[in-house]
DNA sequence: GCTATAATTGCACGATTGTGCAAATATGCA
DNA sequence: TGCATATTTGCACAATCGTGCAATTATAGC
């Protein structure tokens, strides 16, 4: 496991798991289609600007994408992305195959 | 989803959103035995109290799980919880259930 | 007992982060 | 053109976080 790559799991680990993103990540899974920032402000009770760096936060490390729409962006979550990323990191650290063995370093 | 589950989850995934963290997590992975802190500490390129003070976030967050041999602590990681949790908030997260329709508030 | 090693803790410090507010920007609509 | 709404940005500030170093605690072995 590189640096890098350690270091850009860890960023998408680190962009999850505060509140309030985690929080507007829940609320776009519970949504059939896509919601604009002021909508997803009553998620979470913080000022709209907030929400906004959040929402720029979570788009870097690709959890959400977003559609301009006249003066409104929508975001959707990008549910397979996400999942898989989260389901390839449980099977690294369940898989058997990267143990080394006694003898080995 | 309630407030109290969110932070928790959103504490876990903080403890595996640092670099140095997760180094850690990489290398207990590839660890047939358990380790102790010092060996651990080759790892990244830290301070002896800085390792010590990440384990212990670690074990906070129920990541890992040590017993004390001695005088020194030996680490391992604790594989199936830390996969299964992934994978619940994967699932979760890909869930066509946790959906609300059109009509729904 | 004494000494060496493992690990933790206290302290300080710089860097990052989450936040609110006000101002700025962008866009739709009349 | 002017106004309303959506979003972003600049600024400031408090809180948290990661870190190193020195001191401390715990324990093994002599």
């Amino acid at each position: 496991m590189n640096a890098a790559e350690t270091q850009k799991t860890a960023d998408f680990l680190k962009a999850l798991g505060e509140f309030n993103r985690l929080s507007l990540v829940y609320e776009l899974c519970r949504c059939e289609s896509s919601q604009n920032a002021m909508c997803l402000c009553d998620c979470c009770s913080v000022d709209a600007s907030v929400v906004s760096r959040h929402l720029k936060v979570l788009a870097e490390r690709d959890i959400v994408t977003f559609d301009k729409v006249g003066r409104e962006k929508t975001y959707r979550l990008n549910r397979n992305k996400v999942a898989t990323k989260l389901r390839e990191l449980a099977d690294l650290i369940e898989n058997e195959d990267c143990k080394r063995g006694h003898n080995d370093v």
